[in-house]
DNA sequence: GTTGCTGCTGACAACGTTGTCCAGAAGGCC
DNA sequence: GGCCTTCTGGACAACGTTGTCAGCAGCAAC
């Protein structure tokens, strides 16, 4: 910068102030500044433009996912990416695996960088690390999951009301003897959709049977060993609804081991790829992951710009989406 | 900090020497600090550390994707994240979307920040902006693409044997007329792939039919329609090479609406989730994604230990998975 | 000619940190 | 006691910017 304002025959500040588009600069020099610019390839230095400036802000944004190669995660951080992208601010990422140890310390390094602010899946655990943060008055929006910290934003979706609409949906189809596998429970949306399972079944008037129930199944190979014990059991279900993609997986897995596939009908708890390209196609609950974090990033960067306020809560909808495996009858 | 220092009773430089774990600070003086950093919750401001520091590290890289969504990129993503958590280091991501123009303005908002090295997919396009970023003197790794620029390092999948292995692979099974679908002769890895299929038909003694070779074939839908037209004209071949992901799928929608996905050998460039569910189960050359990222992270931070020196060029090799549409036998 | 206004420009300090250098205390030796 | 060395701690400047304010033209009005 210093060059350029020498090359240029002015001071630092006019070049300060061409660069930022201020007003009040004869275009005379500030073609001249803007040749010297381009002559030296100079390159504004934002980390000490946020030093200096009034605002503080750095322009750039903490993403906490549970790992950004999942699908889920992903698809919220592209969403998240183009909403920042068009107030030409950048996206720190970083995967907690639902450890609440490395999410601290991912909260910690977003913190030491002065992010503007946060967008967190929260891990299980205590989030006492994410009190830290708004102690220190950085905006933070909840996504996915309700955090314990009611005073913030959050974007979440109505599990509840999606396994309800499974349930009810299966129950149309004559099913009364219906399973349903839950995630860990210290997962606020494992027990969201527990609760819509009860809901369902509770208006379709099915009596909840707690053998037909596994809570606490976590990752593909748990799901498809619990699918198998229940199959292999008395009174075996009809009609399965896994409560989370893994365990969908697990389903479609021990079923087809089984080669009972078309006999046992299946809704699984958020889309995947590939879907509709299983024999027989997959029925789904579908979560918008985009939505979601598009959602989230605008909150937020309404927070930035608005200041604070009252708490904003927004429940994205699900779709059912039928593909083949939802609609089977009982055998 | 000046109200630690306060608080402690020190000077400004005691507590920056007790927060970088300098030494030449006595027992006491330092459990006076921390105590106070304790109490007030200090967090050290790293851009303002980064600017006065002699070695400028800001402690952030820049990670060019494709897409941050796409499943290749994410987990390479991933990979990079873990090894550069390792050295406390954070992750910007960015999607260029195989478009230059977001490419050059991701790659100027990195710079603008300060980050400590780039790994980029290039885009298919003119890497002009790259070589900008170069002449800053900032550390580059190419990934998956070689780059035109020779002289940075670079870590690529040996995309030419591993369809050359697929080729082969499929000769052994008898079949003579392979179909061989190749994404955008503007990126890289679709034409060494090509290579590929001529060096394997040229291996298993099979003349190059023109006619079975369709390029520039982009996304599922044109993938699919390629197929299908392939598959209705005269003499169609009785395996498929898919050079990329979606083609492969396109591929296996065009197979499943002829119903002739029993018949038609299939092998895709690169795996794919559930892969294994389907029927028939779906052979393909698998790419490591995770460690092209992990060595990429690795190269670009011995770059940055390091200093200068010698470009290094690193080829993952690929794996054939074989898992039932690849060892179809012709009709 | 003086005054007051407006429009443009630059000098200077400051943001929060660290590198450099120097001062003062403590200890050992003659 | 005087001198040298070692250790500890602080004063000060600087990193690359921007906010504040003052100065200096040029012009209109008296």
């Amino acid at each position: 910068m210093r060059d350029v304002a020498a090359l240029a025959a002015v001071s630092l500040k006019t070049v300060s102030r061409v660069v930022n588009r201020e007003d009040g600069v004869s275009p005379e020099l500030r073609a001249r500044v803007e040749e010297a610019v381009q002559l030296i390839g100079y390159r504004p230095n934002l980390t000490a433009s946020s030093l200096r400036r009034s605002d503080r802000k750095t322009q750039a944004i903490g993403l906490l996912l549970e790992d950004v190669a999942n699908p889920f995660s992903s698809a919220l951080h592209r969403a998240v990416e183009d909403v920042a992208a068009a107030r030409s601010c950048l996206v720190f990422a970083g995967s907690s695996d639902e450890d609440a140890a490395k999410e601290g310390e991912l909260l910690r390094a977003f913190a030491h960088r002065r992010v503007d602010g946060l967008i967190v899946i929260p891990a299980g655990d205590d989030p006492s690390g994410l009190a830290d943060e708004r102690r220190q008055g950085r905006p933070i929006v909840f996504v996915d999951r309700r955090a314990t910290l009611h005073d913030a934003d959050s974007v979440t979706v109505d599990n509840r009301a999606g396994v309800a609409r499974a349930v009810r949906h299966l129950a149309g189809f004559r099913h009364r003897r219906i399973a349903f596998l839950a995630d860990l429970s210290s997962i606020w949306t494992a027990t969201e959709r527990y609760q819509g399972f009860v809901d369902g079944l509770l208006e379709s008037q099915i009596p909840l049977d707690p053998r037909l129930v596994r809570r606490d199944v976590h990752g593909i190979g748990p799901a498809r060993d619990a699918i198998l014990e229940l199959l292999h059991g008395p009174d075996p279900p009809t009609a399965i609804v896994a409560g989370q993609n893994l365990i969908t997986i697990g389903a479609i897995r021990a079923l087809q081991a089984l080669r009972r596939q078309r006999e046992v009908a299946l809704i699984g708890f958020d889309d995947f790829v590939l879907a509709d390209l299983l024999d027989p196609p997959v029925t789904v609950v579908a979560q918008d992951p985009g939505e979601l974090g598009r959602v989230a990033a605008e909150l937020l960067f309404a927070r930035l710009e608005g200041g604070p306020g009252e708490p904003r809560h927004v429940v994205v909808e699900t779709t059912l989406v039928e593909r083949g495996s939802g609609e089977i009858q009982p055998g």
